[in-house]
DNA sequence: AATCGATATATGTTATATACATATATTATG
DNA sequence: CATAATATATGTATATAACATATATCGATT
């Protein structure tokens, strides 16, 4: 018989899971690669942003445009007023060379950042099939 | 000639890498999976940690016995004292069934992320490439 | 023409894991 | 016996995620 752990639906466990405390959300790089594919502003990277998945809250909008001034200011994108089309005005932002290469820098420490991840969920699927050999039961 | 831009040892792209603000260590799912190969104490757990390679900046000795102070107190870990051996006393944790399910749950949700970046990369990757055949320089 | 929702940008506030520092005590070493 | 290593523990600062709120325009509905 199945052993049943109170488990769920706890506030304990919510405490210590994945999505406890701040969570990288790369919004950066999300931000620059959208830019990179095209020029944009923060309304249309705000929709595009959950294409990638890194979370399933969604994005938040004074994060976004935060990000963007941020960005702006030390020179890794550009905007200019859009005033031409109809609706409200739109602040168009372009990724600048700097922003590139920061881009790619993130790309880089992404990379390793995954590869950290695929030794750690190997090394505990191997733990789990150790201990299933060893007749333990998992849970 | 290879264009040069300002860039390294500046204050604004550290402020917009991948190490600003606080990063995911990953430092209860890496105690836990260390929990479940072995039990251990935090000394021991400090020193193993850096394996996984989820930082460079090594593990933080205030954070590991917090983390473990904080996941007994709501049972997802055990401990007693090892009075035992040589040596200032030592802590001895083990991961409780309760603590194998939210390891469990890390691992699928580490999974996502890694998936995730994935997505990002092979995406950044494709962008890359179609500017470097309509003739764009990247940087 | 007034209400409502969507579009679009922007600022204010709080919670918290990380990051760094410090404190305590024991054992090993030179 | 002073210093380093082992071992546990608490104090504090900080960046940013997460949530909330504010402003204004435009399009659709009533």
């Amino acid at each position: 018989m199945k052993q049943k752990i109170a488990m769920n639906s706890n506030k304990d466990v919510e405490k210590h899971s994945f999505k406890c405390g701040r969570q990288k959300r790369f919004l950066i790089p999300s931000i620059l690669l959208l830019l990179l594919e095209k020029p944009s502003h923060g309304y249309e990277l705000m929709e595009k942003y959950p294409e990638f998945g890194f979370t399933d809250t969604g994005p938040d909008a004074g994060a976004i445009y935060r990000t963007l001034k941020s960005l702006k200011s030390d020179g890794f994108v550009e905007s200019k007023w859009n005033t031409g089309n109809t609706g409200a005005a739109k602040k168009i932002y372009s990724i600048t060379g700097k922003g590139k290469i920061l881009l790619k820098n993130w790309a880089k420490e992404m990379n390793e950042k995954k590869n950290s991840i695929v030794v750690f969920l190997e090394r505990y699927k191997k733990s789990n099939k150790a201990l299933a050999e060893t007749g333990k039961k998992l849970f």
